[in-house]
RNA sequence: GAGAGCGUAGCUCAGCUGGUAGAGCAACUGACUUUUAAUCAGUAGGUCAUGGGUUCGAGCCCCAUCGCUCUCACCA
């Protein structure tokens, strides 16, 4: 294959030498990267297969096994192969491998994919080996690999060449792998559950379904500029008014123009369910069933850390009304304050720097996140939001200031947010006039009414409970990810100058 | 958008009050035939993010720009 001649014009620049090296393969055995290639079996279930081989035991057994090299030992004697789902070492000895076969390891870098077929063995010391019989290139590598002990730390690379976060760090492995088992455990929960899932629209030519910024772009031919969806909230609920199932949810991205940190992403993932002749207490019971199931899937258990703190995703969580959080932990009672002045008073008075048009409700809301949120670490259910900020949820009966609205906080984040959802036509209306007009108030030209909505409402939607799921944020407490970007594999970032 | 910090070899990181640019891994040349973070000897590899400035002299000090991280704001 090459002799001392050869490999003694090689440069010592790594991606050089790997170039050179490619060009002689191509010379010598033409396809360096083949199209058809059968393994046998994979790592995992060699692993699993052969457990029990005692050491120094040589087996007849011949298979077929395929990976990528991460180390190589006694001039590629010993080399470790990996595939998605482990490790195998391959033994290339002069007593078991033909010299064909052995010429090929002078080619082979770390970080190539090769092909191995040879019989079944486990070593004196206790490591199972592939004695190699046929050594197959399947894919030159051109660029070195991350260095192998610590892998890659730089967070830049970790976000922007996910491959090699991947390819070098376990623990963004096994995240990532974990994350893929979470969506499919929401999916399966809700549809055991009876809920049916189904895509609505990411285009919208009217957005709403939440307070925030959304992208905006122009279908050219409809001559229509469409934004990015920052909801699905409002077509779910047509969905329900068409009677096409009683139990509907969606797992999908919304997107949101606004910043960015540890806890956000422009583009994120949300479950969404709406639960027909369900209230927001059938829900809260549903989100303790889901978050239970998850840590079991995860964990196989319903305690577990994150950070330095340890978590309990344990059912019944807390459930706490809002003014009662505030009350207990500022002392103001919201609920014997009949004005929004005396509410804004009150607030000043603890300290707090309110603007002068607040309701109640939003003095409410702004002390609750001020001094409650941060202290919700296990999971609570906080219940019984002021209406002025929630205008799609129901009126708690008796105390028409509040709604019967929940939202799920963890680690101090919110992670859901559930209503009995508002469907009584006349108020639903009402609610999004007053919205809309805040919202042209604030300078949001854009937004508009959702006419094609409230015509859906018109028509009789059922009553229903309704909830949104943070994945993401979800994902990062079942796998102890400090950052949003850890769980999201290609997370946003700024483009890169050169 | 505001504040704080960071950017040194392909990778992980040292580099003191300003005085010749360093290590480990990876690579290359050899030795070594049962290793597993293999070992041993040697070699090569740098516009110290970029552009200015101060200085006899700048990786280090100053200014600007770019990128990243964290905190805050908007928000989930």
């Amino acid at each position: 294959m090459t002799d001392k001649t050869e490999t003694a014009t090689l440069s010592s620049d790594a991606t050089e030498v790997r170039a050179q090296k490619l060009k002689l393969l191509r010379e010598k055995i033409g396809d360096v990267y083949p199209a058809h290639f059968h393994r046998t079996i994979t790592n995992a279930e060699l692993a699993e297969k052969y457990k029990d081989l005692e050491s120094d035991i040589e087996t007849t057994d011949v298979v077929t096994v395929a990976g990528r090299v991460y180390s190589s030992r006694n001039s590629g004697m010993f080399m470790d192969i990996h595939d998605a789902g482990g490790k195998i070492q391959i033994f290339s000895h002069k007593d078991v491998t033909p010299e064909a076969a052995r010429e090929m390891l002078a080619m082979i870098d770390i970080g190539d994919i090769i092909g191995v077929t040879g019989t079944v063995r486990r070593t004196k010391r206790g490591e199972l080996s592939i004695n190699a019989q046929e050594i197959t290139m399947l894919t030159k590598s051109l660029l070195p690999m991350p260095e192998k002990w610590n892998g890659i730390a730089d967070v830049e690379i970790r976000y922007r060449k996910r491959h090699l976060d991947i390819l070098s760090n376990e623990e963004s492995k096994l995240r990532f792998q974990q994350r893929s088992k979470i969506l499919s455990g929401i999916r399966r929960f809700m549809e055991d559950d009876g809920f049916m899932e189904v895509e609505t629209p990411m285009l919208h030519s009217v957005y709403g379904g939440a307070t925030a910024e959304p992208f905006k772009t122009h279908h050219n031919t409809l001559k229509l500029d469409m934004y990015l969806r920052i909801a699905p909230e409002l077509f779910l609920k047509r969905t329900l008014v068409s009677g096409l199932t009683d139990k509907v949810f969606e797992i999908n991205r919304n997107f949101r123009n606004e910043g960015v940190s540890t806890r956000h992403n422009p583009e994120f993932t949300m479950m969404e369910c709406y639960w027909a002749y369900a209230d927001y207490e059938d829900i809260m019971d549903l989100v303790e069933r889901l978050f239970e199931k998850l840590a079991l899937q995860v964990h196989g258990t319903t305690e577990f850390p994150f950070g330095d703190k340890q978590l309990s995703f344990k059912g019944p969580f807390k459930r706490v009304p809002m003014p009662d959080a505030v009350k207990e932990v500022t002392g103001i009672d919201f609920l014997a304050i009949k004005t929004d002045e005396e509410a804004r008073a009150a607030a000043k008075a603890a300290g707090f720097e309110v603007e002068k048009d607040w309701t109640w409700g939003e003095c409410l809301a702004f002390i609750f996140e001020e001094k409650v949120e941060g202290t919700l670490i296990q999971p609570s259910h906080v219940t019984h939001f002021p209406k002025d900020i929630s205008p799609f949820a129901k009126e708690v009966p008796g105390e028409p200031r509040l709604v019967e609205r929940f939202e799920t906080y963890c680690n101090a984040w919110e992670l859901g947010n559930a209503f009995s959802e508002l469907n009584d036509p006349e108020e639903q209306r009402r609610r999004m006039v007053e919205q809309l007009e805040q919202a042209h108030a604030r300078g949001e030209k854009d937004k508009q009414l959702d006419d094609e909505f409230l015509d859906a409402i018109d028509q009789g939607m059922p009553p229903a409970g309704g909830l949104g799921i943070g994945v993401d944020r979800l994902t990062m407490l079942l796998t102890n990810a400090p950052s949003i970007r850890d769980v999201i594999l290609f997370p946003a970032r700024k483009a890169k100058a050169d």
